[in-house]
DNA sequence: CTACGTTGGCTAATCGGAATAGCTTTTTGG
DNA sequence: CCAAAAAGCTATTCCGATTAGCCAACGTAG
């Protein structure tokens, strides 16, 4: 009986590429054990549980999503770094859903590593925000419009929330530019209030 | 041995509590069942599987938003509208998570019923923006805006994503305020074209 | 009021997927 | 070459959903 040569990482990116085929729901342990080859009791040599690894897949593709975005957005700022950012991130949702949906799975507030890789990913989008000019609370409302402009839009789109005859693309465009007039907007009126913002996770 | 007498009506409300107590995830038959006093195949006669049930639990929350959203709705127009519908379903979110979390799963492209409730609680959406002179497509994508907001901060926020010392609520007003001030500028523009908010480096 | 069909509840059993136990073989380091 | 760790496997257990089949409760015609 040769070995398969399989570790945690080639799990975790066998996994990645099934959620993408059969959706992260039905990610399952039979399931990715016929993909790579070996009986479902195997894969726990190299993983705790499918919940480690669902949580293994969601890490790295906000990892990945990372990488995307920070390659999207060098050598742009302003207006264009987040239309870059935001069709960026939209292309990778689309050409990879299951992978996007492990994503957004509640990251557990006691999981430090997973807090530490999402506030990485948190930070390109301060920098960019920084770009408009905006600081302290107003770049913290901002950071936290952008992510709920593309995950909200991402997330009903591949819900299939979107009906009507109307190309998404084109509604994306006009909520992300609403976004952008708005931080110019802000950023041009001069934040009025201020109060310290202390250190934390996430945004 | 005593009957119970639950029908389905009865069951979809209590798995509603159940589902806000612990979780859209955590709505199982066996709980359900013992909330009502009831063994679990018991539940069989009313209801015809589990994913029924949330599917009636989902209808029922939609039908329930579209209620609160009509009636925090009705009298007011424009900003003020969008402001009471936005705030209103937040805290209906907040209150009822379970619930919330419902009504966001994916609606079965097939399923028509279901369809026929989501598009009339998207006509509330429909009608606030039309009070901003917006029609055509620039309603729509319009509406989508406001779905998109609304829903990706409520599912953050749930997700319990914004972890920095800020009132999640004044973020909100300003996602909210942002998408204001775009459909005022949109109306006022007169929606010449398809892409008259172009956010360019210019003015 | 009473027999009878329908309805609602129950126990027992099945099924599918996660997870564990315990055995066997490969790999690896000395 | 040998012992221990690592990686597979089969057999099993567990749990939640679901089905089968039995029996009591209800409500209604005669």
């Amino acid at each position: 009986m040769p070995r398969a040569g399989l570790d945690r990482a080639t799990l975790i990116a066998a996994a990645s590429e099934l959620a993408d085929e059969v959706g992260f729901a039905g990610l399952t342990m039979g399931l990715l054990a016929e993909r790579v080859g070996v009986r479902t009791p195997s894969l726990y040599k190299h993983v705790d549980s499918l919940d480690a690894l669902q949580r293994g897949v969601g890490l790295q593709a906000v990892r990945d999503i990372g990488a995307v975005l920070t390659r999207a957005a060098v050598g742009r700022s302003g207006p264009e770094a987040v239309h870059a950012i935001a069709e960026t991130f939209r292309k990778w949702a689309l050409d990879h859903p299951g992978r996007y949906a492990a994503s957004v799975r509640a990251p557990r507030a006691e999981d430090d590593e997973y807090q530490a890789v999402a506030r990485e990913t948190v930070q390109i989008l301060f920098d960019v925000v920084a770009g408009f000019g905006l600081t302290d609370e107003r770049a913290i409302d901002a950071v936290r419009a952008l992510r709920t402009v593309i995950h909200g839009f991402l997330g009903l789109e591949s819900d299939g929330a979107f009906q009507m005859e109307r190309d998404p693309s084109d509604s994306y465009r006009f909520v992300i530019d609403t976004l952008i007039n708005g931080m110019r907007a802000e950023a041009a009126t001069g934040g009025s209030d201020t109060s310290p913002l202390r250190a934390g996770q996430g945004s």
